[in-house]
DNA sequence: TGGACGAACTGTACAGCGTCCAGTAAGTTG
DNA sequence: CAACTTACTGGACGCTGTACAGTTCGTCCA
């Protein structure tokens, strides 16, 4: 609903993210733009900036946001079950929503709360196969270069790397992975 | 050289990508538009149009370009040695254009003939270890996409991520891979 | 040899982008 | 009640990719 003019749009950075979330979902990421975001809002686009440093700061915020759908496998799961389950929940989530393939491996999207908390969920299942942190670290960061590489693949549209083909090939991957981690 | 005007610049697609790898080694894949092309080949922007379908195939084509510097390894090598040796390689060329790197994940830039002659001369390593074509097949794509993977990570400017660090990483993950993979 | 034809190129223009600047109106604090 | 901060608007700048229409050239065939 329009406000009446000199009316104060009340905007916080939640919002701008949850109109920014919504623009996205329903025009994917070309669609994205902050003149849309603001309109979504009914705002000047240059209300934004008053929430939000610019639109790259923006899009970081949305790809942590869209890992909230990801629940973190619980620490008393059988590790190399909860590790595979959570990349492939991973890879599952990114086909859903292909063009942020390319973004979360951009910037490394693990910088937000939900990818730390992901992280450390992964972290307490490697311990409890015996990894240090260190080491733990570097075996997280190799499932996950996997778990997004696939899911980029699966957005060119080839008729040999169909999604499920690949989704099989990264569970294989991923066995590899922590057999050769915990050799 | 400015043409005198009613003359024609005999543009080729070749010139175009030459053009085009002379503005991205300059001016980085920001600097990249279509007019900055133009310009660099006194031209109007749209002349370009006339060679090149549209940015994207221009700039698919300047992808596979630069794969041009990646020697393949020789059939007679060591295969693991050969493997490792190009993966590293490429790890190497996208950490001196970052930029390109989200790209390659996109598009999965194993299209044009260069990728595809990178990819057949890995195929046939992985041959005398033993693999049929399907399976080889399978194994260069979770090479590429860890090699890849890694070289994105390397992009984000994290002070526990340097590059030389993930390249150790990654030359461990190869080995997991490899040895996955030949088990 | 001339005339048609297609390709190459220019000029102009459009719609869209991110974002900066200056101004105004509202809310908050002293 | 006055001073100040914050939120927002209107307008603009410089840039993007590319469509459209028109002109000029090289080539090929009658």
């Amino acid at each position: 609903m329009p406000r009446s003019p000199g009316q104060r749009a009340g905007l916080t950075h939640e919002a701008v993210l949850a109109a920014a979330r919504e623009v996205f979902a329903e025009r994917g990421l070309a669609g994205l733009s902050m003149r849309a975001v603001a309109a979504e809002l009914g705002v000047a686009p240059n209300a934004l900036y008053s929430h939000v440093a610019d639109k790259t700061a923006l899009v970081d915020a949305l790809l942590d946001d869209q890992l909230a759908a990801l629940a973190p496998p619980p620490p008393d799961a059988e590790p190399r079950d909860g590790l595979r389950e959570v990349m492939l929940a991973t890879y599952d989530l990114l086909g859903r929503h292909p063009d942020l393939v390319p973004l979360y491996l951009a910037r490394q999207g693990a910088r937000g709360p939900q990818a730390r908390a992901l992280g450390a969920a992964m972290t307490v299942l490697l311990g409890r196969l015996g990894l240090a942190e260190a080491e733990a670290g570097r075996v997280v960061r190799a499932l996950i270069v996997s778990t997004l590489g696939y899911a980029a693949l699966a957005t060119a549209d080839d008729a040999n790397l169909r999604p499920p083909q690949l989704r099989a090939d990264l569970e294989v991957t991923l066995d590899w992975l922590l057999r050769g981690a915990t050799a």
